[in-house]
DNA sequence: ACGAGAACCTGTTTGC
DNA sequence: TGCAAACAGGTTCTCG
């Protein structure tokens, strides 16, 4: 489910609902995720305070005093809902982890498949992490720029949808934004990375930082009723120009279905592909 | 080193 | 309606 701008706006939740109070109790209900949980995790959390919560890539990092950083990847269906300490402890199926603030929130995270994972590691240690030094650059910090992705796309052969899909190429893109951002720049999935050029970088570049700009605003306003509503954060509905659409006319160039027209889903390193044939090149 | 594909796991949607 | 196949927004491993 989540990508960068999905997990921009958990970490946004969960900063409002944690930081300056502490971990009353922390549940480990099933600690088998991704990666088996560390050692020691639910101790760990335990009485510590939330000072920050930043996020990387599509990691957030919660930052707790005593020098420690709790890690937690959403995987692909994970979730975090938010409750209140007054209701009585009910999980349901997949509520792996639940953490009780002194505060009064109960944070839960349910994740059925299982692809998410959480870890406790010293801060000092946060530069040399393996999961956060596979990652490339911010697509929306300073050293994302056209003359970076010219440079890493360079002799690259791979489809641009596989190449902007990569976490080390640029950190925090998914499939549905790597499609958004693909048509806002008029460029095939399937053209090589390495054909793209100067031009057309600074085009995937723009469109890139717009696509997540503009989701991480409507994550933003989706926040607001969601915390007060079901207490679930993060998911949001976007509405998309080309993910999901196929078979429905281009909004941009109204082509309709027809052998050349409307929007087309082709699979690409197993997953879905969504574009417009007619714009894209 | 790179790219393609399978694998991880479970729930939901689609198709016969 | 029922059942099986396809599919799901992520990452990582293996293989060629």
């Amino acid at each position: 489910m989540p990508e960068l701008p999905e997990v921009e706006t958990v970490g946004r939740g969960l900063a409002t609902a944690l930081i300056g109070d502490r971990i009353a109790r922390a549940i480990v209900r099933r600690g088998d995720l991704r990666r088996p949980l560390p050692e020691g995790f639910g101790q760990g959390l335990t009485g510590a305070r939330v000072d920050a919560i930043d996020r990387h890539a599509k990691y957030l990092l919660v930052r707790l005093d005593r020098g420690l950083i709790w890690l937690i990847h959403l995987g692909m269906s994970g979730r975090m809902v938010l409750t209140s300490t007054a209701e009585a402890l009910d999980p349901s199926p997949h509520d792996h982890v639940i953490v009780e603030s002194d505060g009064g929130v109960r944070v839960t995270f349910n994740d059925a498949r299982r692809f998410g994972l959480m870890d406790l590691f010293p801060a000092d240690r946060v530069g040399d992490h393996p999961l956060l030094n596979a990652t490339g650059p911010e697509p929306l910090g300073g050293g994302f720029d056209a003359d970076y992705l010219l440079a890493a796309a360079e002799g690259r052969t791979s489809p641009l949808k596989a190449f902007l899909l990569d976490q080390k190429v640029v950190a925090g893109l998914g499939n549905i934004y790597v499609a958004e951002a693909l048509y806002r720049a008029r460029l095939s999935p399937r053209r090589r990375a390495g054909t793209l050029g100067r031009r057309r970088a600074e085009r995937l570049v723009e469109a890139i930082r717009a696509v997540l700009t503009d989701a991480i605003e409507a994550g933003g306003s989706t926040l607001r009723d969601y915390v007060q509503s079901s207490g679930e954060l993060g998911y949001f509905q976007h509405r998309f120009a080309v993910y999901g659409k196929e078979g429905q006319p281009c909004p941009d160039c109204h082509c309709v279905v027809e052998k050349t027209g409307g929007i087309a889903r082709i699979v690409q390193s197993n997953r879905s592909t969504f574009f417009c044939p007619r714009l894209q090149h």
